[in-house]
DNA sequence: CGCAAAGTTAGGCATCTTTACTAACTAACC
DNA sequence: GGTTAGTTAGTAAAGATGCCTAACTTTGCG
């Protein structure tokens, strides 16, 4: 049952604090009167908590606004102070690692990256000192800091902080949360890297402010992460969203060449995966062996030379937007998502076929939903880990 | 932003309420002292809260229970009173409607059902006929009634209580919550039958207290309710769950005979729905017109056939077992829920087709979950909509 | 000056908690 | 068996905290 009872009145105190400093955080400037007006709070209510977050320093006065138009006093404008603390967030990758510190509005004050380490204490040892860079650059202590949240390539158990699986780092059952505490003075907060970049979609992106969102993160592998009712959704065993094991095409997937996947791999990512792409690229070219690719090649150079008009290229790429566009249909007819964002490096080409996923859509799926790739870029995994930490942490700021 | 205040206190005294009923409810007999130390709440408050519920009558003291080991007066059990109040539900189906009044632990005291009018007026005037005779048959009086809750065949506004598209009773955008709420004296809520049936499978069936759980429905119609973090989840704009539309198989999809569906019909439901299976063993029949078939016949006996042996009929049902396989693992890849639940006629069959689907999940799903037909029978859908009141219900029992 | 609006002060009410108490029961000892 | 010590359930009274209302001060406009 484990009822969260502050026992009494000091929650409820609490709760309006934070009632408050949302109001003023949302409202903008505003004045203690307007505040108690929108929240139907009392005025000296209002006045004491602001006092209170004047004093431990949430929001601060930032002189007299203008006057009614009947005349009266002035009001004394309050504003949020988003520099009232800082996160960290941390996008840890398969190959490199950015790292960054945000102010409370999401704001970027620093960031870096360097080359993630195949070991892990070299890869902490790397982060702690590119983290302390970080202070320096943006001239804090790490008093200042709120805590530290962490996007990790592989399925994730948030309560225990706990890596489950991450294949590109050879990850598992790794108690990331844990290590990282030991060697930060901040709490630290772990979550799958597509779970962090649609709350940052979310906080500041092309999400801004949906409360049902969908996004398919097409990269080397291919993730998807939930926002439901306002809140990630993570599964009963933290593998919601593992939509690279959507089947779209039943008969390939019982005739498949291959025996049934499931070891790492779905049989959606076979497809659209980037190593799919490359395999499924490999097949075609077998046919056709006067072509000119290359004997390495990666996914992207199969998009370059499609787009250059290599005709096997194109084949090739006309059947993963194919199942690309079934993924999303069959995501929208189950979610029903004010909009589904496309991510990862795929996202680069979206305008090249967005229109036809869209098309996909209109046709199988029972209701509609636009497709837009995610508008935060290279820290689309730093600002939702940002975001990460701010949402779930037990600090004035959580929601209620 | 929309504040809940009941102004201060009044509110914290309502929420200390609710937990103390709750945690009766919960807890079986229970003593005072004992509900004070689970909830971590003083004794004098548990005993001014519990003399208020005893005057409310929601709860009852039932004598005396043993003395603990050590010695010390004997506690004074507490009970939730069950029959403190009364929900109606009803389970609006496409032939048929049956309803039913269930107390506060979802026991049924009385049901009837009645064919479905296709006429709203004379469907109410049916509906309010077969209330009163149930209210009758319980003894019981409008005031007992604490609310009532309706399961219909189609997309549900639950906000408005507007029935937006249920095609088999031929509505667009019925206001039904207050149609019936012009016609009883209590509120109503209406919802999907689909999600209407997971709620009482969380309730009182095969889902017993899980937080994630997919029901998927199979009858006329294909259809999937979700419970996600303990909550029901109807989408941005309630068309969430609607596998009926789901692509299996793009191949098919895409070079279909027919021109993309999309009207009341999706692609999984061509296929697996009552009217797929009868249409799909139609053109089976013409390459063997030596079947024993009648000229009209129903998926029921398609199943029947397929049981005593018929092999077209099985190579029908077989496809559409395969396709089940495939949306349940798609599901289990998506959302991770502990359970899949398969309900509607088709879970008759349950254990003919169980394990098949359980295969295609464990070699396709990236994880696992046991596949079970739903538990409750014939009356899942009024249980359902009784449990769907009492969660939504602003009463006493809301869970906070 | 008179009015109006922002913000503060003082007093009152509701709720919870703490502390101290009574009631009731067990165990154990004489 | 009867008495006493120890334990637990529940109640009563007093203290703390938070909110609200009402009255007040401050500040600005006409």
């Amino acid at each position: 049952m484990k009822s969260n009872h502050k026992s009494g009145t000091a929650f409820m105190k609490e709760k309006n604090k934070r009632c408050v400093l949302r109001c003023v955080k949302e409202k903008g400037p505003i004045s203690r009167s307007e505040v108690a007006d929108q929240l139907q709070l009392s005025k000296p209510t209002v006045s004491a908590l602001v006092e209170e977050l004047l004093q431990e320093n949430w929001l601060k006065e930032v002189g007299p606004g203008s006057a009614g138009l009947a005349g009266g006093r002035k009001p004394i404008q309050l504003l949020f102070n988003s520099r009232a603390a800082h996160v960290i967030g941390i996008d840890m990758g398969g190959t490199k690692v950015r790292a960054g510190i945000c102010d409370l509005d999401g704001q970027l004050l620093a960031a870096d990256e360097f080359p993630t380490q195949t070991q892990k204490k070299s890869l902490l040892k790397a982060l702690k000192q590119n983290v302390e860079n970080l202070l320096n650059q943006a001239s804090l202590n790490p008093d200042d800091i709120l805590g530290m949240g962490i996007g990790a390539p592989g399925m994730t158990d948030t309560e225990r902080g706990v890596v489950i699986d991450a294949p590109s780092l050879n990850w598992t059952q790794y108690p990331l949360k844990k290590e990282a505490e030991a060697l930060f003075p901040w709490p630290v907060m772990v979550d799958n890297d597509v779970n962090v970049a649609v709350l940052g979609e979310q906080w500041l992106g092309a999400a801004k402010g949906m409360d049902h969102v969908v996004l398919i993160s097409i990269g080397t592998g291919v993730g998807c992460g939930m926002l439901i009712n306002g809140q990630l959704y993570r599964g009963a065993t933290w593998a919601a969203g593992e939509i690279g094991y959507m089947v779209t095409d039943m008969a390939k997937a019982r005739c498949a060449d291959l025996p049934p996947p499931h070891e790492g791999y779905g049989f959606l990512e076979q497809y659209v995966g980037g190593a799919g792409i490359v395999q499924s690229m490999k097949q075609e070219l077998k046919d056709q062996p006067e072509s000119l690719f290359p004997n390495h090649f990666s996914a992207k150079d199969v998009f370059q030379k499609a787009k250059d008009g290599d005709r096997a290229a194109g084949k090739v790429l006309d059947e993963v937007i194919d199942h690309i566009g079934f993924a999303a249909a069959n995501m929208i007819s189950i979610i029903n998502p004010e909009v589904v964002l496309l991510g990862g490096g795929i996202s680069r080409s979206a305008d090249w076929f967005l229109p036809r996923i869209q098309k996909t859509i209109q046709d199988f799926a029972p209701v509609s939903a636009p497709v837009l790739p995610t508008a935060l870029r290279e820290n689309l995994g730093v600002v939702g880990a940002v975001s990460l930490v701010l949402r779930e942490t037990e600090s004035v700021l959580k929601e209620l």
